[in-house]
DNA sequence: AAATAATGTGTTTATTTTACACTAACTAAA
DNA sequence: TTTAGTTAGTGTAAAATAAACACATTATTT
């Protein structure tokens, strides 16, 4: 019994090598990492994109990047993109979707993973600001480098689709919000109209927001109360889906 | 304004080959794409698993894979492994997400793609059939090679929300199904008991079944209509959203 | 004090979802 | 050929959810 196992041992180190040597030879593609960075300002919402640091592909604007470290796992590659790119850390993020045409990118052949990424803008505004990075109306993304066009409207797309289903949305607004506040950032997302006392009712009937018994201040009407969310209560209840409806 | 133009082009030119050194240069990762390939037979959800060729690590199963050639769209590769491994085209393939922690292949740093793909098991019988393929049940899947429980469970997971909200599930059956059939994959899929009258209701509502006037054949008792899927019609009517629900 | 602007609240109606039971058609076995 | 077994096919009532909709309140600004 001990020298089977110890055979197997051996056999496995034996094996492991073989693999090995196989990765080792074989050819491998640069991987990298783009963020779409959403913000929340003045009821619009925003993407943060970069203008190309060497004035590349005739000064388009494109999503943050960069390659993938060899030693880096890679949602910390996404991680330390957006620390290094705004500052921030404890951000939400999420992998959206891998794009690996040959040609999609015209230096060769660079396979990039796309990253969605929800920020409170005031938070961002603290930390240094990048005068190559700016602030775009998603309404008015058009034209950006390389194939990111299509990774934006991608991401807008599950962004859209995803709010809907869980409350990352939240996200973009700052931990004390006002209903009005969270309804204007669906209508931002969704693009649409909402009626306000169903909203109201429906996020209410959630029973995920905590009133903080506060309101809001230096507004030149009526001031409306402050809530937050309840992320425990909504991580107890979380719904399971059921329902086929296409 | 000629000259300007001019100027452009040899400094996209030049900047072209700066990035293209870089790319060179820098270090790169072995990519891989795993399929998650699903079936349905004798009222059961199967998944296809391959019994590793060296006996490597303990023999264990895993999911059918293969490294992204260096010339090869990564879409192309996932078709390419599917076709390989099964002999079927025009199969039903969707990317899921992609795994790429730097420990989680044992040979090395390997990020992995993650495909979902449905394919109908009838079809698949009629080709050469690779010894070391085995469907499995998807309730028995355990204690897979390297990170593929996790890939499988996520694609799982996908696949069970995915199928709600569009007609994937149906790539599972023969064109001709019945609603008996219909109703199975979606209780095998979901793992749930359905009414009976209420499936179907709801099929009929949706209007995309179209009635091909024919029944079924050798079943011990009274034989369904046969349907097929009206996929143009789904097309047309494919619903933008409904509400936010969480 | 009057005008402005946004908050906060309930009811009615329509739509969707759920729960539930019997007859019809076919097969197989007695 | 009769009977038992199995699944197909169908409708309605009750409950839950979503949609439409108006007015009084509270604060600020002029």
């Amino acid at each position: 019994m001990a020298v089977s196992e110890k055979e197997h041992a051996q056999k496995n180190i034996k094996t492991f090598k073989v693999i090995q040597s196989e990765v080792e030879s074989i050819k491998r593609v640069a991987l990298s990492v783009d963020c779409v960075i959403f913000g929340f300002d003045e009821n619009k919402l925003k993407v943060l994109l970069i203008r190309s640091d060497l004035k590349k592909f005739k000064s388009k604007w494109s999503l943050l990047g960069d390659l993938v470290r060899p030693e880096e796992d890679l949602d910390a590659s996404a991680y330390r993109i957006l620390k290094q790119r705004t500052g921030l850390s404890d951000v939400y993020l999420e992998q959206v979707h891998t794009f690996g045409e040959v040609n999609r990118h015209p230096a060769g052949r660079v396979v990039t993973v796309a990253y969605c990424s929800l920020i409170n803008i005031e938070h961002y505004r603290l930390k240094i600001l990048d005068h190559e990075l700016h602030w775009h109306d998603v309404e008015n993304i058009k034209d950006l480098a390389f194939d990111h066009q299509k990774i934006f409207e991608r991401c807008y797309s599950w962004l859209q689709k995803r709010v809907q289903e869980h409350p990352l949305g939240l996200n973009l607004l700052p931990s004390k919000f006002s209903l009005r506040e969270l309804q204007n950032l669906y209508e931002a997302i969704l693009n649409i109209k909402l009626d306000r006392r169903n909203f109201r009712k429906k996020f209410f009937a959630m029973d995920f927001l905590v009133d903080l018994e506060e309101e809001e201040e230096d507004v030149p009407h009526r001031p409306g109360k402050l809530y937050k969310f309840d992320y425990e209560k909504y991580e107890m209840k979380k719904k399971t889906w059921s329902g086929i409806d296409f």
